[in-house]
DNA sequence: CGTTCGATACTCT
DNA sequence: GAGTATCGAACGA
């Protein structure tokens, strides 16, 4: 039997570890997000590591600037960042506060409110597709810089909250390489996602583009 | 389902 | 100025 997820929202001590823990586990949590016409539910299949100071591929590697400054901050919070000139994706702030490590988003299934991410995500060839890649998982769930800096886990009715769900078993979590980043050849394997699931989006080599003349 | 190509504007050098 | 933690359209199978 499947079990009902639990609808409780995750601590800050969850997010208060170190963030090759926190990844994995959390796989199979549901993501929720208020908006003015209902609840959206996303239950997270794929996510990526981002270790502070100590990792090249990560936003906080050259220190503290205006746009990563909320990876500086507490655990639990919302980062976002702007990229590729049209997209946002959005990370969860983890380990102590100052480590600056963060949990990248990069795919999950809806599970409620699909009719409200439809509107939003008119290119989805299938359901599956709503929330498959990380500026499509934020696009789906309607967020952007406004959200940047939110609590996760405070609940009431914050924009943005992270629950318990099922935690997906560890023997059904795989790891490898980290999508689109640059110089990180399989050196880190820090990308972690559900095995066999549909909502997976494919893994993408970095590809270096040069502006056009 | 897959591949290829290029749009877009922000961030940091 | 150069690079980017990406995606969608178009097309083929």
């Amino acid at each position: 039997m499947i079990a009902t997820p639990d609808r409780t929202p995750l601590t800050r001590e969850f997010f208060d570890r170190p963030v090759l823990e926190v990844a994995p586990d959390l796989l199979g949590r549901i993501l929720v997000r208020s908006t003015p016409d209902g609840p959206i539910a996303l239950r997270l299949t794929e996510v990526e590591a981002y270790d502070g100071p100590n990792d090249p591929g990560s936003h906080a590697y050259r220190g503290r600037t205006a746009r990563n400054d909320v990876m500086f901050g507490p655990p639990g919070h919302v980062y976002v960042y702007f990229t590729y000139g049209m997209w946002f994706c959005m990370n969860l702030v983890c380990g102590p506060k100052g480590e600056s490590s963060a949990v990248l988003l990069r795919a999950g299934e809806i599970i409620e409110g699909a009719e409200l991410t439809r509107k939003r995500r008119l290119s989805a060839r299938s359901d599956k597709e709503l929330a498959k890649g990380p500026a499509r998982l934020a696009t789906a769930l309607d967020v952007d810089r406004a959200l940047n800096g939110t609590d996760a886990c405070s609940d009431g009715d914050a924009p943005l909250r992270v629950l318990a769900g099922t935690a997906a078993a560890p023997d059904q979590v795989l790891n490898g390489p980290r999508t689109g980043v640059a110089g990180d050849g399989g050196v880190h394997p820090w990308r972690f996602w559900i095995a066999n699931d549909p909502t997976v989006s494919p893994y993408r080599a970095h590809v270096p583009r040069r502006r056009r003349s």
